[in-house]
DNA sequence: GCCAACGTTGGC
DNA sequence: GCCAACGTTGGC
């Protein structure tokens, strides 16, 4: 069993937003980029747990966990042209794009900010710490797996 | 809104 | 296969 990190836009499909869809499952789709796609196709398993951290918006932060449901399904919004993840060169009968099925673990007491895991000297090796690195989906260490969740059972200061 | 860091595209 | 130009991501 692996760990992950997905990214997401709150704005577009939050902690909330899975927690909150049938069965709390929902297909993870739109993934665009070679690297995430090679693991969404090739790594990841049903039972991997995700730390789902949200991006692009105020606070940054990992903000709970989900877990895979399924295997690599092929992702049809890619065949869409009103959609905006449509690509005009992917081929029907040679799929491009896929994504997976996963389930709402947990959402935190507190969510784990970028900021803080920046400075958080347990945490230097995390992906996301890497400079510039912009994958929408990474690979979490064990070890950085407790740290987080730890983190993010804590509760909020009085 | 800016811009650094990447990823992708396409001419050669 | 190189690399310049262009596009995107995402923190700030």
């Amino acid at each position: 069993m692996k760990y992950w990190l997905f990214k997401s836009e709150p704005d577009d499909f939050s902690i909330d937003d899975l927690a909150t869809s049938a069965n709390q499952t929902s297909f993870w789709f739109g993934i665009r980029n070679y690297q995430a796609r090679n693991f969404i196709r090739d790594e990841l398993q049903p039972g991997d747990q995700i730390l789902f951290y949200h991006s692009s918006c105020a606070v940054p932060a990992v903000v709970g966990t989900a877990v895979i449901k399924s295997t690599a399904q092929v992702d049809n919004t890619a065949f869409d042209p009103q959609s905006p993840y449509f690509d005009a060169k992917s081929d029907l009968h040679k799929p491009r794009w896929f994504g997976v099925d996963i389930g709402f673990l947990s959402k935190f007491a507190q969510p784990v900010s970028l900021r803080f895991i920046k400075q958080d000297p347990q945490l230097q090796q995390m992906y996301l710490v890497a400079k510039g690195n912009r994958l929408s989906i990474q690979p979490v260490a064990d070890d950085e797996w407790q740290r987080i969740v730890a983190l993010g059972a804590k509760q909020q200061p009085a």
